[in-house]
DNA sequence: GAAGTCATGTAAACGGTTACATGATTTT
DNA sequence: AAAATCATGTAACCGTTTACATGACTTC
């Protein structure tokens, strides 16, 4: 079966346990975000989908007087998203508007500091949010190895980030 | 003015100096596309638009004989680049399919080690074709700090990944 | 002569975001 | 009573990729 990575989003958060599809998005917002983000314009219209392939399993279970519908992983589903855990990862997409800046900045040479401020303030932003999600969330096993990367990636930009706002006012550059 | 990102690496490149549709799209592919991608399909209707709103102006320029058309930057290219410049960036967002089947190997533990595998190869290969840019190409100003991100950006997930690739190892993870 | 490169463009499809609509429950 | 949260969904739009089409020149 061909699926959207984010329908493998929507397949792995099943794994660990059934939830609604606001729940879906709530965790995702919590976790995955930051490398592969998803909405609800995506989440409804795959659980769907998932579920007419039999993928998922959509139960009725209202909370509290609330329509909800909780989902879970058949065994095809949980299959699938095996098979897709163990092939090769394909996709590395990055979109920094900060670098894209910096990069043209020869055209206008006193804008290149604070392009590489907002970068800096963005990832200091990340990891404060991280650490957060570290203390209250105390993830264990693979997401934790992840979280980690996220907090240390971010600490290595944040310090890239200001060694080379300290080479601009130098004039190292120009 | 409101252009998409993509509008203004092309009036970025044409303020290094005028060329073809082709050529932005040479150039991106051998600079930006690693945190900016462009392809043909935006590339030559963005050129149309960007000309009928007077930021960019072409100038059929035929070498040897094949038709060509050069664009350069109008003066209101050049304000509209200078001010998109001095705003601050927006736009951070990362796609990382090797982190995402990382975050879910609870699922499936045996396939850790190969995304983490995966994603040290990609980071590879782009450091060295980096590192060919860099010796080839001689950047200078603020395109070469933003080569040395780059490169120094790589180095370090590479090493994450030889790290955690031998944690994985040593089953600090399960 | 074939393959590769220079060069321009369009159309379809895709993935994703945003905004909107609805409505119940819970918290302030 | 109002604001926030839980909860589900759709429609319009946007940016982007992919595939295709065309054609001339250059290199092997």
């Amino acid at each position: 079966m061909e699926l959207s990575p984010t329908a493998y989003v929507i397949l792995g958060m099943l794994a660990v346990h059934p939830m609604s599809g606001y729940d879906i998005k709530t965790t995702v917002d919590y976790s995955v975000r930051f490398f592969w983000a998803a909405s609800y314009g995506q989440i409804y219209p795959e659980l769907s989908r998932l579920s007419e392939a039999g993928l998922v399993e959509g139960a009725a279970e209202p909370a509290s007087g609330r329509r909800r519908t909780v989902y879970r992983l058949t065994t095809a589903g949980q299959d699938e998203l095996a098979d897709w855990l163990a092939q090769e990862p394909q996709v590395f997409e990055t979109r920094d508007e900060a670098l894209l800046k910096l990069f043209f900045a020869d055209a206008a040479p006193d804008t290149a500091a604070a392009s590489i401020d907002a970068k800096r303030r963005y990832h200091e932003a990340v990891l404060a949010q991280l650490r957060e999600i570290e203390t209250t969330g105390k993830p264990e096993g693979h997401p934790s190895v992840v979280l980690r990367f996220g907090i240390e990636s971010c600490e290595w930009m944040v310090a890239w980030c200001e060694r080379e706002a300290g080479r601009l006012r130098e004039g190292a550059v120009r």
